[in-house]
DNA sequence: TCTTGATTTGACCATCTGGTCAAACTCAGG
DNA sequence: CCTGAGTTTGACCAGATGGTCAAATCAAGA
């Protein structure tokens, strides 16, 4: 394992090797359904030579998920309170949409988790994840209570910009399966917009 | 293995229990993650036994698929070209939500697959699902240029509704890890509702 | 160049897992 | 109560998998 002294050169690059090869099987394959062989040999390394920079597989899952948790609730994190309501909350989608076109692995990674009941990040959903959303939740009954859109239930209102966001990354497959060649993205993003216009509008 | 004559009591009991211990254990830790000892002893049944009854693991989850398609696309399926259209509509998510509410295994079963790629129901995607849908679309088509909804994009329409509605099924920790006590149904079927008669109003 | 710590690896191990098999047990019909 | 088909199981196997370790190799500063 390397000594915790300042990282070298060949640690730095091997760590992010290792973490972005993690993040293509883990998100592929589920926890359980990853190999250390597999990453190993994405990543271009020996098994034994991957377990010398993380202490066992699910270390690296750990470090994946905490490092990738800010990253996916960023969108959220910047729904600003003193902007547009309307235009605020049209922006998020559009963020979380994009993250779904440009980061799948990320939504995939987190989708396996938490459809086999977030054995790994239980604690930080009703924390971490809980306390973001309440907080956003105060701000979207502020705006409802002074008429600046429409009045729904706010964290039903909030689950369904993930799923409706993340279901393209999630369920890919499905999507191309039954779109064929049309890119997914390019009706979604007219059609989410459209919806929360509607649905928000006063 | 049984012989193909006529199940007999025996047989038909222990294949409906392998296969709601089957259910069970793949909906909660995908195909790779389950194993078929644990299948077994949830079935009450030693492993060799289990595997007289079917001869792999692989058979069993085929069979739990295959078997269960049919219901998963049975409302959409009841989707009347004769009804009117928005209360088929709504009739439909409201069909659906129920499905998420009541069968919540099924619906998990169906996430592992696709988040994963859907290797082993990619052809039943591609045939079955993308015709029912294709066939659905053109009715909803008609419902758009006759003026009896609004003109949104048909498929990603339908997406919506089985992002929306399955959401609270395969993310169901995540949701409630987020509204504590509070039943997401409760609140899910008025806000779905009310988002998709604001979005199909013409 | 030499030394020392960082890095890499081949060989190995224990456990888990899907699956097999022959022997034993059960049970319904004659 | 026999008998033969249907059912069950303990013991076992081969391959996969997570992880270890001592020895070998490399790299950078003195």
């Amino acid at each position: 394992m390397p000594k915790d002294r300042a990282p070298t050169r060949i640690q730095k690059k091997n760590r992010a090797m290792i973490l972005d090869a993690a993040l293509n099987v883990f998100s592929a394959h589920g926890f359980r359904g990853a190999t250390v062989d597999q990453i190993a040999s994405e990543a271009g390394l020996s098994k034994p030579n991957l377990l010398y920079y993380f202490p066992s597989k699910e270390a690296i899952h750990t470090a994946l998920l905490s490092g990738l948790l800010e990253v996916w609730l960023a969108p959220l994190h910047a729904l600003d309170e003193n902007g547009d309501p309307m235009e605020e909350i049209l922006a998020y989608i559009q963020r979380k949409l994009q993250m779904s076109r440009e980061l799948p692995r990320e939504s995939r990674l987190f989708a396996n988790e938490l459809v086999q009941g977030a054995p790994r990040i239980h604690a930080a959903l009703s924390e971490d994840l809980k306390a973001l959303v309440d907080s956003k939740v105060i701000i979207l009954t502020r705006w409802m209570d002074q008429g600046k859109i429409a009045r729904v239930h706010p964290y039903h209102l909030i689950f369904s910009i993930w799923a409706l966001t993340q279901h393209y990354a999630d369920f890919d497959v499905q999507v191309r399966a039954i779109l064929g060649d049309e890119d997914p993205f390019e009706g979604a993003e007219p059609f989410v917009d459209l919806l929360y216009r509607k649905l928000l509008t006063p």
